[in-house]
DNA sequence: TGCCCGATTAACT
DNA sequence: GTTAATCGGGCAA
């Protein structure tokens, strides 16, 4: 049986979480599947919304870790965030991907494709297929309808630049499971030596 | 109050 | 590869 992650699992450096949520599961009323792509975000970061200071959007972002940031994208599409530290930092991980394994069925359904690759691979996807919204901005992570457990498998975590950004692009604060089908994107591959 | 634009996606050519 | 959809946040006026 997989452990259960608690708050504490949150109260650390955000890129410490988002290496070690790699190949963890996230569930959310029950569906979900396992954790494959993420970025971290943070209040020095250009490209994160809480580089401005406080306001109401960004609120959860400031407050406590392992609480849910959840935004509206582009005035369509909810992205999910899980709020870390170090505590001020007004960090956070940016679900990108996970790779479904429970609740398909629903999931095809709620996302009107039956493709796996494409219920859960994009921000904007997963919280459709998972049906999160902006109520659920501000919940804790640690209590239903979220449930995270730790991988129970070692992975290979690879890292690179973020995607569908404009500012702060050469960050390498994107993470990714190593050779997954469910990214939103491949990962770049390595470049040769000498290039 | 108005304006610009975005941590995206799907449907085009 | 390009572009429309769609709307609230944040900043200028």
């Amino acid at each position: 049986m997989p452990r259960r992650l608690t708050r504490s699992f949150f109260i650390r450096n955000v890129h410490k979480v988002a290496a070690d949520l790699i190949g963890a599961t996230l569930l959310f009323d029950g569906v979900g599947g396992r954790i494959v792509e993420l970025e971290a975000y943070d209040h020095t970061d250009p490209a994160a919304h809480s580089f401005r200071g406080l306001t109401s959007r960004n609120a959860v972002m400031f407050g406590p870790a392992g609480y849910a940031y959840v935004y509206r994208s582009y005035g369509i599409h909810w992205c999910l965030n899980l709020v870390c530290e170090p505590k001020g930092s007004a960090s956070a991980v940016l679900i990108r991907a996970i790779e479904p394994t429970t609740g398909l069925p629903a999931m095809r359904r709620r996302r009107g494709v039956s493709d796996a690759r494409l219920l859960c691979s994009g921000p904007g996807r997963l919280c459709e297929a998972l049906r999160i919204t902006g109520a659920d901005g501000g919940l804790r992570l640690d209590k239903a309808p979220f449930e995270l457990f730790a991988r129970s498998d070692p992975v290979e975590v690879v890292t690179g630049v973020r995607i569908g950004i404009t500012k702060a692009v050469d960050l390498p604060w994107r993470y990714g499971l190593k050779g997954s089908r469910f990214l939103s994107k491949p990962f770049p591959a390595a470049p040769k030596s000498g290039a």
